[in-house]
DNA sequence: TATCGGTGATACTGATCGGTATCATCGTCA
DNA sequence: TGACGATGATACCGATCAGTATCACCGATA
């Protein structure tokens, strides 16, 4: 019996995930967390020395996702950061019209996490500046009239419909974000 | 001796905003609460039923704040709905730029409220619908083309620019977010 | 002066929190 | 077969949580 298919820390990571992001970080206990992993509490702590470190471990798994995400559209569009940026923002579009979508894990553990010296803070700010940093470097690649302002405007614009689209209407936000973004890169001169 | 400024009750809703604010619904207990209001937790819970009550007020009154900000822009520039949004925009750069921002109060309180029924989240839900009406409603009066995507687009940056601003430079976000506006109320057909 | 509603202070409840200790069990490898 | 490391289960710890009960007090009003 007890024939799992992952290992207990895989198991443990995925729960925490899952509920971190749909009840908060705060909303959720380890209990719970082990609860819906199939495992117990003493197996987590075996694993993780604390609360703090999971959701640490969680949240740079996050950053490595994103990691990911950008070599895979580098690959599905090399030389070609034009539509690097439109596949980046055909991902951001998806988000917000996914309907179990609560916007950007990031964000909202940014909203739980006030202490700037918090090390879970660090790894946020610094994916953050990161990702606005590989959008700013395709819009000088792609010729774009003002890579910074542009990069930072595109920025601004997958944040706040991650946002927007929670209240206002996911199909809505998403096409507003759709032309936001096809109006940002037809930039040129 | 205890000659306080205002009645417990205000001084309660206004320790209240500001923990809340700072370190979020679930990361403040009603005890510290009444300390920082310079009163106790029984005082507390004769005015509010219960802690998701106070959060209900608060955010209640939020939504008057914003309330008055638009009769106050409505006045300042009557007959002007364009220098109205600007009004509105040059608000929202200033949250950007206000070091202890820490985004919007009820864009973080999303973050901590997962259950859509809860009352809470239908303030904040209605308010987002409203505002977005309000800036609709003054893109159209203003004859800017597309009213209803000019107004979303706004919207969406406002709300991302606070987002944003938190990890990414408050006065390089704010010096962005007034060039979407500017860029944005420039458009004409 | 007597009364009475609002207030402050303290102590308490039951539940849950993060984190730990203990022990039985199971699979693997020698 | 024997041993060992990883796991599961349960019970526990002190702290804190939201919410309640009790009582002393103070200021206004009658």
């Amino acid at each position: 019996m007890s024939s799992h298919t992952s290992p207990p820390r895989d198991r443990i990571l995925a729960a925490a995930g899952e509920l971190f992001y749909r009840e908060g970080l705060r909303g959720v206990g380890v209990e719970r967390i082990a609860a819906v992993a199939e495992t117990t509490k003493m197996a987590l702590y075996r694993h993780f020395s604390s609360k703090d470190e999971l959701i640490g471990e969680w949240l740079s798994g996050i950053v490595r996702y994103y990691d990911d995400l950008w070599k895979q559209i580098e690959s599905e569009h090399p030389d070609d950061p034009k539509m690097q940026l439109h596949a980046l923002g055909a991902w951001t579009v998806g988000r917000c019209t996914s309907p179990e979508s609560r916007g950007c894990a990031l964000v909202n553990s940014l909203a739980e996490l006030p202490d700037p010296s918090h090390p879970a803070r660090k790894i946020i700010d610094a994916h953050k500046v990161a990702q606005l940093q590989r959008v700013e470097k395709l819009c000088r690649r792609a010729g774009l009239p003002d890579p910074a302002g542009t990069a930072l405007a595109l920025h601004i614009a997958f944040e706040g419909a991650q946002v927007a689209a929670q209240s206002l209407g996911r199909e809505r936000v998403a096409k507003s974000l759709r032309k936001i973004v096809d109006a940002q890169l037809a930039r040129s001169e």
